[in-house]
DNA sequence: GGTTCATATTACAATATTATAATATGTCTA
DNA sequence: TAGACATATTATAATATTGTAATATGAACC
């Protein structure tokens, strides 16, 4: 059924409207950061970061992987990054 | 600077994250519609209705033109549509 | 086991979003 | 200008999202 479609894509959408979960999208790219490398250099608090990654994460947005105390995070599915570009192309033209 | 780029992109995904606002965006396609035509289509109140369209216009997602006593918008840019598409494909993988 | 470091979770107050109901605006026609 | 029709706006109560602070979990090392 289409509606349920978009239930589902407009909790995706909601994901990503956040302007904290877009830098940290932003800030990975295809890397791998942990927690701590993030919330340096996003200057945020240890639980505010955890909290946009458990939901980025929850959404399969983004995938984690424990190593020792560490958690590494990274982007699931580099498509998302078109996908953001594709946002601010539409709706955030180049002033000039 | 990067970060008003993401405060301004958030507000662009949030304008999208809501299933009516993305309902209104698949009935519209590359159509216009009344407000009227709309709010039966979706089974939505005239107020309702309204408040989503004027959000989205706001947003510059959609545009609206009067003609006599009604109000007829479309999407204003069909990269919309392919973004769309994009977040769906991404997020909403079909089953199989 | 106890301590420390990294991350996650919970509780909660502040703020934002939403739908409904009521009212207002704008346009046409008589 | 009065009434009807289409749309917009406002007010408001319900719900959801957010950030901070406090607490809990999990892994390494002693």
């Amino acid at each position: 059924m289409a509606e349920e479609n978009e239930k589902m894509a407009a909790k995706c959408f909601k994901a990503l409207a956040h302007p904290i979960r877009l830098r940290i999208i932003a800030v990975l790219g295809d890397k791998e950061m942990s927690v701590q490398q993030m919330a340096e250099a996003l200057n945020l608090s240890q639980s505010n970061m955890s909290q946009h990654l458990t939901l980025l994460k929850e959404r399969h947005a983004l995938d984690s992987r424990r190593e020792g105390k560490q958690v590494f995070y990274r982007v699931l599915d580099k498509k998302i990054l078109k996908l953001i570009d594709l946002m601010q192309d539409i709706f955030c033209p180049p002033k000039k």
